[in-house]
DNA sequence: AACCCTTATTCAAACGTTTGAACCTCTTGA
DNA sequence: TCAAGAGGTTCAAACGTTTGAATAAGGGTT
């Protein structure tokens, strides 16, 4: 059929086979307004012969012509890390109503990724970019070019609203707060805490928020019940450093019934440390994570831990970027905010009641 | 800047900006052959302009006039089946030193997704395609059309060899053998079996391989101990199987010292199942999984399964890929073959030595 | 002085669409 | 008989690149 060079089938191939122009047949398949004008036995006509000849519009010239691309880009840092792909799906079923293709890439947290599909996003002239909490995000030197591009960008998971970008974080000082105050609510009282790595943001509110329970409630908190996670090199290092932790815990003979993790990875590696010692989880210790991951639920016992609204973030993501998209065009402004989503606990089996 | 009605920087602005035509700065930034020609002064002139201005080139424009896309679709069938995300990463480290541009897409188990993206993947003129084992992918009439437009295709987890598709697979056979082969040498003899469901692929050599196991070590297989799991309707339903047919199995009052589940998610969900009646893995049974997704490694204890190279797979397939672009390009035709890729066994807690 | 070669740059056509304007051919009403 | 309108279709320019061919200016060689 196509004997074109590109081997595509093209406009003007299904003009040909109907004899008839490329504009009429344009304006059929793309159901311009004028297609109204069009003869209904040429619009048949035209139709067979696409779907026969097996035509199918080309985007790149779409979307030269039409100077759009009917795309925004999702850049993870990630994908293995499965935090990740809960918001990509809601980024996805955000988008996919305002027929906008989600441009999805995968940094693998490696740099030079991140910057490769960065400069694609600007080439592929993604109308948008969502971007999911990536520490590498900020020092970008393209950063620059796609605000010179006018590229409205929302970001997950971390603060710039500093620097214009449309972001989305839980609520996690609250977060923290819920954690520490059912373990509170269920007797623990001896409750060691594994606080987040340094440079990452979530970490200082959610121990805020813990801090904040425990003064509520009257209780103390150890200082050598409260441990700290190295940086996250990759999205295991969580769970190894749950691992290593439990065993300091342990060697530190602090007795105590309860950890708050930093995460649910973290709670995994606690589970995993712990039982190396023979202490069962919950019966002998009850620990709880944060951000509610698939892992989490299908462990034995289920790890209870602090769900962030994962799905409904990156549709709000996907939502703000469209609407940023819809004002740029008719040359309002867009503001730019930071939203607080609301985390909830969920309880599952690594929790359970504590009487000394 | 940028004062164009698309908002974007294009060669013209830079051509402007340094004096000199459209062609040359084309050339010099591109770095057409051409490009030894040009003055090494203005070569650094255009370069430095372009960078001023915050110049990327259209992709658009530049594949259309090219005719050439450089990208390839790949099409997951759900990201959120931890799965896939190996596979992914494979895939995404295969075609980047070759400088495709995956054009990655998530169907979330749905049929009407599967063809929209399949469409786009047309309509983005990718020059390949990927597709990650799906059921929907054999019916969808998109097929024929790819075949038209002259779309290599390699599908991961099928046999479509019949339908000139490259295909890859892991050995199934031998990883069923290598999981009851495992259990038999630990000692065990009452063990369990969780087929796959009917439609999949996947169940029917694995389950032989189970039996060439049990049949080279004389040992019988009761056949009151064999579960089948119902259709997989989500990622998750793999891990409630699982917890059902351990309540099934406990409620036949048989005796039994080891399961092989079909899969990681439904090994994990025998355990969840078992735990319920206060049987303890691996104390009390051993359990066995396959396809090490990454839950099955965060569990505790952690599930002993039979490995799929799943980033080796990947990348495999977009080897075989791009070389069938390559060989496209120059007229040749690419065999179109079924890869077996080689299972192996991750030794982890859930499995113990057996001794009646 | 005519020739060719080299170096440095530009012309202009093409890629496959879309779309405002133009073009026909009827019909209708004055 | 003519103008006005409507219905149906096409013209041609444009989107931002790339690239084969053309141009221009200098510098040897004969």
């Amino acid at each position: 059929m196509a004997q074109h060079k590109s081997g595509h089938v093209t406009l003007l191939d299904v003009a040909k086979a109907c004899e008839l122009s490329v504009s009429t047949v344009s304006i059929v398949l793309s159901e311009a307004p004028l297609s109204q004008n069009v003869a209904p036995a040429t619009r048949q006509k035209v139709r067979e012969a696409a779907k026969r000849l097996g035509y199918h519009p080309d985007a790149y010239a779409r979307s030269l012509r039409r100077r759009r691309s009917h795309t925004i880009g999702v850049l993870a840092y990630d994908l293995s890390d499965p935090f990740c792909v809960p918001l990509v799906q809601g980024i996805q079923n955000g988008v996919e109503p305002e027929n906008y293709l989600p441009l999805l890439m995968d940094a693998q947290t490696k740099r030079e990724l991140f910057d490769r599909y960065m400069k694609m996003i600007l080439e592929q002239r993604a109308e948008g970019l969502i971007v999911i909490a990536s520490w590498v995000f900020e020092e970008t030197n393209l950063l620059a070019d796609l605000e010179k591009n006018h590229v409205p960008i929302v970001i997950l998971g971390r603060d710039l609203t500093h620097r214009k970008i449309g972001s989305l974080m839980v609520d996690n000082e609250l977060g923290g707060m819920l954690a520490m105050r059912y373990l509170l609510e269920l007797g623990h009282r001896r409750i060691a805490v594994i606080r987040g790595p340094q440079e990452m943001v979530d970490s200082e509110p959610r121990w805020a928020g813990i801090r904040r329970a425990a003064e509520a409630a009257g209780v103390k908190i150890n200082p050598k019940l409260v441990f700290q996670l190295p940086g996250l090199a990759n999205p295991l290092s969580g769970f190894e450093g749950g691992v290593e932790i439990a065993q300091k815990l342990l060697a530190s003979r602090q007795t105590f019934s309860a950890v708050v993790a930093f995460d649910d990875l973290t709670a995994l590696g606690v589970m995993r440390g712990l039982r190396g010692a023979n202490i069962k989880v919950p019966e002998d210790c009850s620990i709880i994570g944060f951000d509610d991951v698939m892992p989490a639920a299908l462990s034995t016992p289920g790890i209870t831990t602090i769900r962030q609204p994962l799905e409904e973030m990156g549709l709000r993501a996907a939502k703000w970027c469209t609407d940023a998209i819809r004002a740029h065009e008719s040359g309002k402004s867009h503001p730019v905010e930071l939203w607080n989503s609301v985390p909830e606990l969920i309880e599952r089996g690594s929790t359970v009641r504590w009487t000394e």
